[in-house]
RNA sequence: GCGCCGUUGGUGAAGUGGUUAACACGCUAGUUUGUGGCACUAGUAUGCAUGAGUUCGAUCCUCAUACGACGCCCCA
């Protein structure tokens, strides 16, 4: 049997209906901040993804899908949407635009060749959005609250974001090399990964895990006392916009970026769900302004924010989030031989063509087997069709809830249904607090009232 | 790249070096000759990830590979 590719998957079922919310979502909230769709190529010139990432970690070398085509080019699967962006930016002249400053968000797979492990694949979908051409905190603040709204706005309880700067480019030197000269005298006390991140990243040694409770970690330079007073006034403004949006933040010292481009305003934003593994933050970015001119284009201040949608949806589903998610039919049409079948057919088409979740019979099942079906497609009305009652030019309506069954004219056949279905609006809800279920429970009883399933009183 | 655990039907899974691989759910059909969700009955893996080895014989032991899970490194 062919398997798929490692760290790949298959999103289908109730779960590809998450992701279409998602996206739906994201959409429609990008629209309302005016951010403009930029769909990016998959594959780029591989130097585009090398260049400007730095030479400080494994990126590179080992965590990119990297190949050479049949034309000799190296190509590299992108392992993320900002590189494209900016690449799209220069290349397609944005920054001469009158429309300043350009404001785009992306939707898409990205591939990293990783090793599996929760929260993280080889395929992987991020959203983004990325603002060329201001150097406004204003736009910091922007990005980062358009993130924090929609992850409220679907439904996520308790999140949190967290920002640090690191200043421009001189407060970040300067701080680097403060770091290295503090930690240099001590570097037997450090584990062996700190060792190593001495020299390639050593920002990175200030949230080790293994290290986490050393004293030196405690005591070494922080961030913030290297900036310098531009950027250190830069950062307050970010914070006093933050505090005016009622975003709930956090100054954390430790976040560091893994790419050399980034300076001042960087951010993290953490879903606090239990059980979700190691990999909890889903989503993060800060502001680029050198990585522009480094890729040839004018010097353009830049801020992004990007986020992976699985770990978002992953979240949703462990904190049991309630999504209107349509996952019924309104009429499951039934048939037993060839005459009603061919009107099955017909009417079908009709009742969908005029907006209803239509379903019928398709393995010629039973009868029995057909309402069967309609329950496990949660119908809300179910038809038999009848030759003796089409001759009559009737058809039986049966509401699957109340069990009620009402006699159609045909000709009033879309009225009825549509008052039926406009009305009872609320059919589908779940129950209310009132019900007798546990969480999690999947009956179909509503508001509590006579409910179906017979839990045990524990 | 490193570490640890795992891989039995549509699903959850039990199990043993030796002719028929439990049990449950689900599914299909019948009892009920066109109105279901209950009950009962029957059916439902030439098969225990793949390859090689040990053995008279392996799903069960050994090794390798693939994939999955979790963690480390790294994290765009």
């Amino acid at each position: 049997m062919i398997q798929r590719q490692k760290g790949c998957n298959d999103i289908y079922g109730m779960e590809a209906k998450v992701w279409k919310y998602v996206d739906q979502v994201i959409d429609a909230l990008m629209e309302k901040y005016n951010y403009n769709y930029i769909r990016t190529p998959i594959f780029e010139a591989s130097e585009l993804f090398h260049r400007g990432v730095g030479e400080t970690t494994d990126i590179v070398t080992k965590e990119s899908y990297d190949f050479v085509d049949k034309g000799g080019r190296n190509i590299t699967l992108r392992p993320e949407g900002t590189a494209g962006v900016v690449r799209s930016f220069i290349e397609n002249k944005m920054y001469g635009d009158p429309n300043q400053p350009v404001k785009v968000y992306y939707n898409g797979t990205m591939y990293r060749y990783e090793r599996p492990q929760s929260g993280r694949d080889r395929e992987l979908t991020q959203f983004g959005m990325e603002v060329l051409g201001s150097d406004d905190p204003l736009c910091d603040v922007e990005v980062i609250s358009l993130a924090f709204n929609l992850y409220k706005m679907l439904g996520l309880k308790e999140i949190k974001v967290n920002i640090n700067s690191l200043g421009d480019n001189e407060s970040r030197k300067a701080y680097r090399e403060a770091l290295v000269k503090y930690f240099k005298p001590h570097i037997n006390d450090l584990c062996e990964d700190c060792k190593e991140r001495l020299e390639k990243n050593p920002l990175r040694i200030l949230d080790c895990k293994v290290d986490q409770d050393n004293k030196l970690l405690k005591n070494a330079p922080k961030v913030l006392d290297y900036l310098n007073e531009d950027s250190m006034a830069r950062f307050k403004k970010v914070q006093e916009y933050l505090d005016i949006l009622q975003i709930n933040y956090e100054v954390n010292p430790n976040i560091v970026r893994g790419l050399d481009y980034y300076n001042h305003t960087v951010f993290e934003i953490e879903a606090k769900v239990e059980g979700f593994g190691a990999n909890n933050v889903l989503g993060g970015g800060g502001r680029y302004n050198g990585l522009v001119s480094q890729l040839g284009g004018p010097e353009t201040p830049c801020v992004g924010f990007a986020s992976g949608i699985g770990r978002l949806v992953k979240a949703l589903e462990l904190e049991k989030v309630k999504l209107p998610i349509i996952d019924s039919v309104d009429l499951f049409l039934m048939y037993v031989n060839e005459e009603e079948k061919k009107y099955a057919l017909y009417l079908a088409q009709e009742l969908r063509m005029a907006g209803f979740i239509v379903e019928t019979e398709y393995t010629g099942r039973s009868l029995k087997a057909q309402f069967k079906q309609a329950d496990r497609l949660k119908a809300k009305f179910t038809c038999v069709l009848n030759s003796e009652d089409l001759n009559n030019n009737e058809v039986k309506i049966k509401n699957n809830k109340t069990k009620e069954e009402d006699i159609i004219s045909l000709d009033v056949l879309l009225y009825y249904l549509d008052e039926q279905l406009g009305t009872d609006s609320d059919m589908n809800d779940d129950c209310g607090d009132d019900c007798c279920c546990e969480d999690g429970c999947e009956c179909d009883c509503h508001d509590g009232e006579k409910c179906s399933c017979h839990h045990e009183e524990e």
